[in-house]
DNA sequence: TCTGGGGTCCTGACCCTG
DNA sequence: TCTGCAGGGTCAGGACCC
């Protein structure tokens, strides 16, 4: 393809665009169930410790909102018909959504299933101005996907992202009200723009650093951008200092990078109820550090840190990590590192939440060769890369279930997840490991 | 009352090494 | 040999994002 130029321009004469879908999730499930148009629909986990991942805008118009406990969302909204989330259908619908994105520039950064920054700003010449980037991107969405996004265009990705958001519909009981769905900050309106939000808009501004800065008595952008710096970087630190002041003047410099490499892989799970035996416990370990193994292994990176989560039944969260002598992407050696750091747990009190992680991770094709005597049975032997790959071909070819650790069999069939399944909490009632 | 899962980044404490 | 210091790595936790 001719006519894509890198970069040239200035900082401050990029083009970029944030795309964002509109309720994906629920539009997604409305294309699969057309019978629920214009009702309000919430997708998430519906069961008891389950959250809402998105809500249609006939259920938001009630006050539901993604990541709010699914009881709370039932309480508000009764009427409202609960899906469990498909991570495998929308991330399907994603590949082909961001695949357009592609049509209009090389420069695609995903920032998750639904959303991706856009640096049009060489596409311009070959396909006209940002704005009618915009407008063609969203009209291939729709004829393609029948799928609705908002678009917002600007010098930067901060700003680009507040703009999209600025383009959404608004949720009334009857449907989503649908603007232009673009909205456009230009280089010399950016003051107007961002001056007047409150600070809880910007990047970076939790509820723990809106209590700061309020204290401070800052409420919008236009009180941050005029604290002097040394005041803002006393209350909130020096980076976030910085980054706050930076993005209250409008200043993001930022490139858009496509294919930004993972850094960690982690694996986690909420149970329907508390658990308090140690030895399930460590299967349920074994079980999530094999699916971490596994999922290494498929992008082709070896971890050398594997860190454990545990949340208590009073819902204190506590880490315990440990960097191994060598990278490994070994379901088995994992589940070692990560049953010994349980051993350094209390979990007398009840284990509400458990999860294994893998952090430092390096290109497998760059692992060092062990200069240390290892057995057998260890990560980095032949023999344990030699039975990984065989259990990766047989998962590729049989599924997920098909195979994994004898620990973890259970009626011919192995207790694990795909990936995505639970990931908005425990579903309805079932307890999919079969021992809750 | 209830608070998911999968991430990133930052900070501070601590330890080791030169 | 002892002490102080700086720098880097590790570890734990917090905050935030979608």
């Amino acid at each position: 393809m001719a006519g894509w130029g890198r970069q040239t321009r200035g900082v401050s004469e990029r083009r970029i665009l944030h795309v964002d879908m509109d309720a994906f999730f629920v539009s997604v499930e409305l294309l699969d169930h057309p019978e629920l148009r214009g009702t309000p629909v919430v997708v998430g986990g519906a069961g008891a410790r389950g959250v809402v991942a998105a809500a249609s805008y006939e259920a938001r118009a009630y006050g539901v909102h993604s990541a709010m406990p699914s009881v709370t969302a039932q309480r508000l909204c009764p009427q409202a018909v609960f899906l469990d989330g498909r991570h495998g259908r929308y991330s399907e619908v994603s590949r082909r959504v961001m695949a357009i994105f592609g049509e209009a520039t090389p420069l695609v950064e995903p920032l998750s299933l639904d959303e991706a920054f856009l640096d049009v700003t060489g596409s311009e010449r070959a396909l006209g101005p940002a704005l009618t980037i915009a407008r063609r991107i969203r009209r291939t969405v729709w004829e393609r996907e029948h799928l609705t996004c908002s678009v917002g265009i600007a010098p930067n990705k901060f700003l680009a992202k507040l703009a999209s958001e600025r383009a959404k519909p608004t949720a009334t009981p009857k449907g989503p009200v649908f603007g232009d769905g673009i909205v456009e900050v230009p280089a010399d309106g950016i003051d107007d723009f961002l001056r007047p939000l409150p600070v809880r808009a910007l990047w970076g501004v939790g509820p723990k650093t809106l209590e700061r800065l309020q204290r401070l008595g800052i409420d919008t952008v236009a009180d941050l951008a005029d604290t002097p710096l040394p005041a803002l970087t006393a209350s909130v630190g020096r980076s976030a200092g910085r980054h706050l002041h930076d993005l209250a003047h409008g200043r993001d410099d930022r490139p858009v990078v496509p294919d930004v490499a993972a850094k960690s892989v982690s694996h986690e799970e909420t149970f329907p109820s508390d658990r308090f035996d140690r030895a399930d416990l460590e299967g349920e370990l074994a079980r999530m550090a094999d699916a971490v193994a596994s999922r290494l292994r498929s992008g082709e990176v070896v971890a050398r840190t594997v860190t454990i989560k545990v949340r208590s039944g009073g819902f204190h969260t506590v880490t315990r990590s440990r960097t191994l002598p060598e990278p490994t992407d070994d379901g088995l050696a994992i589940t070692r590192c990560a049953v010994e750091l349980l051993g350094e747990v209390d979990v007398t009190s009840g284990v509400r939440l458990i999860g294994v992680g893998a952090t430092n991770l390096v290109e497998a094709r760059l692992r060092q060769p062990s200069l240390l005597p290892v057995a057998d049975d260890e990560a980095g032997s032949g023999s344990r890369e030699e039975v990984n790959r065989a259990v990766d071909s047989i998962r590729e070819r049989f599924g997920s279930t098909a195979i994994g650790p004898a620990r973890l069999t259970r009626g011919g069939r192995v207790r694990t997840f795909e990936r995505g399944e639970q990931q908005w909490g425990p579903g309805r009632g079932s307890d999919p490991t079969g021992s809750g």
